[in-house]
RNA sequence: GGGCCCGUAGCUCAGUUGGAUAGAGCAACAGAUUUCUAAUCUGUCGGUCGGAGGUUCGAAUCCUCUCGGGCCCGCCA
């Protein structure tokens, strides 16, 4: 069962309660949601309609029934409509009282219960070749934003940045360094940007230490911060990689063919085999990979996801039949794939690539927009979709960009608060004077929340947070517009529940929620 | 050739475990401030949900085909 606020709980159960008394207890296909239209009522579920079919009733008659069985006092009706819908008219005193209990919550309001296990997140996990771009942004805004997102729904989460410190590119940077240094040309394969003249460092080494620290300031700018970075040479160091080619030799999952050790995929649905140890006997990285959650695995995590850009999705069906070839569950491994970022400037897409050097930096994006409009513009989109950020309208629009609109909400509630002074403070339970349609339309908003939450967390979809800040913030502004507060001491309340609720919002979103603006 | 993702208003995007009349921001136009923050609000304009079939009481959402765009198919990482 799904985990869901306690209104909703409460509504469920009496949908279930009333189908069970006609003998329906298969609940497959019944929803209750938020009502399309305020008319129709403040929730709404199918429950009729689904079930009809399976007693071979009317839709209509069926809903008739239903809804004479279902009584309760958190709605003063239930109304049957067309195809064969309940429709539910919310009680206005248990809505207040819902709200009421809003501002005991507190920073708890929305949260969810604090067993549900112990996730472990990766994302970024650029490689140490230089500074990161916009595209590494989105990743870093959208995993954290689904840490912050799992731990509120009630997941212990640990978030890990993977470090590629070996290997040919690193090999390839080093060169590329030394070769700038003596003024000779990028080396075949190198890496030729601007940046490589001011990598520092007296050795590879050096190098690779001082551009990852420049990656997590950049990071740390940005209010991002990993439980902990990996390095893929302590997976060497500690035999890991060996280890997890012994697992998978020892299960007959691999074969030698020229000279080289071949995971046999082909056999598990892949494309084709997997060089894990190359002819001259160094191990691919896709060994190491897989070192890394054979090492994952190891810790004890219920579930373990991985952030990965589309370009690696080809990749996904390998490392799950790896995973499963070492006889580790995986369905333990959620990897999610993103979509690419392309940058643009006005109408002109910018080229991004290291070896030309041209490039946008997240820095910066950073630098010239701030933290907190590009944290919610990469989460306020779905990962699934590609991206068009357009440089020009991202500066341009900073002044009406949606974040502000969210922020001014909570700076013009602070605002009323500290105007109400002590008259704020006097805090009474009593919201029964709340009976207008705008005030009544911020209330129902208010309690979605955990609902926003439940369903963010579960789909990892980060952006139905962002777009909950805008409707809440539309909402307010509109009860703002109609409803003088002070003087009002319910009014208070709810706009301290506002206050609450959109703080939360931020707050999950890692986005600043400002007093003043 | 095979695979994954996307296609919704002029622009950027929400809306998919199938629900009722498809939404918002920006842009454009017209308004609102003796009143708690105008970074706000109200109204107008703007749609063959890429296209064609199919399933269903019901499709932007699911299936098939098709068109367009992005990305991948290394003994690189």
């Amino acid at each position: 069962m799904r985990r869901r606020s306690r209104l909703l709980q409460r509504l469920e159960a009496l949908v279930a309660a009333a189908l069970s008394e006609l003998g329906v207890t298969d609940l497959k296909g019944v929803k209750i949601d938020l009502s399309p239209r305020r008319e129709l009522g403040d929730y709404a579920t199918n429950a009729a309609i689904v079930s009809a079919r399976k007693l071979s009733r009317q839709p209509l008659e069926l809903a008739a029934e239903l809804a004479a069985r279902v009584r309760s006092d958190m709605f003063d009706r239930v109304e049957v409509a067309k195809p064969g819908f309940l429709n539910f008219f919310l009680n206005e005193k248990f809505i207040q009282q819902s709200v009421a209990g809003i501002i005991a919550q507190d920073k708890e309001w929305g949260r969810g219960t604090k067993d549900e296990g112990r996730i472990l997140l990766e994302f970024v996990s650029a490689n140490p070749t230089g500074p990161l771009h916009v595209g590494h942004g989105r990743w870093a805004v959208v995993g954290d934003a689904i840490a912050r997102l799992l731990r509120t729904a009630g997941y212990a989460v640990e978030t890990e940045f993977y470090v590629n410190n070996i290997g040919n590119q690193v090999d390839k940077l080093w060169a590329s360094v030394q070769a700038a240094r003596a003024g000779q040309p990028v080396p075949e394969n190198g890496y030729g940007g601007a940046y490589i003249k001011e990598v520092k460092g007296n050795s590879k080494e050096e190098c690779l230490a001082s551009i990852l620290s420049e990656q997590q300031a950049t990071l740390k700018q940005l209010g991002v911060e990993f439980t902990r970075f990996f390095n893929e040479s302590d997976l060497h160091a500690k035999g890991e990689v060996k280890e997890a080619i012994s697992r998978l030799e020892k299960n007959g999952k691999t074969i030698v063919e020229e000279g080289a050790v071949w995971f046999k995929s082909e056999e598990m649905g892949d494309d084709k085999n997997r060089v894990l140890v190359r002819a001259d006997g160094s191990p691919t990285y896709f060994a190491a990979d897989l070192a890394y959650h054979l090492d994952k695995y190891a810790r004890g995590f219920d579930r373990l996801i991985d952030i990965w850009g589309t370009d690696h999705h080809g990749y996904v069906k390998r490392v799950k039949a790896a995973v499963e070839a070492m006889g580790l569950p995986p369905e333990k491994l959620e990897i999610i794939i993103g979509q690419l970022v392309t940058l643009y400037r006005g109408n002109e897409p910018v080229r991004m690539s290291k070896r030309t050097g041209e490039m946008v930096t997240l820095q910066e994006v950073l630098d010239e927009i701030g933290p907190d409009a590009t944290r919610f513009f990469f989460a306020a989109s779905d990962v699934n979709s590609h991206l068009d950020f357009d440089l020009e309208l991202a500066k341009k629009q900073s002044n009406d960009n949606p974040v502000f609109y969210v922020q001014y909400a909570h700076a013009r509630i602070c605002s009323i608060l500290k105007k109400a002074g002590d008259e704020g403070r006097r805090t009474r339970d009593d919201l029964s004077s709340l009976n207008e349609p705008a005030e009544r339309e911020l209330m129902l908003k208010l309690l979605a929340w955990p609902d926003v939450v439940n369903g963010a967390a579960r789909l990892r979809q980060p952006h139905k947070v962002t777009e909950y800040g805008k409707e809440l913030a539309t909402v307010f502004h509109h009860f703002y517009e109609k409803c003088r507060v002070i003087g009002n001491p319910a009014r208070l309340l709810l706009v301290d529940a506002s206050r609450i609720t959109l703080r939360n919002v931020l707050e999950l979103l890692g986005i600043k929620a400002p007093e003043a603006m």
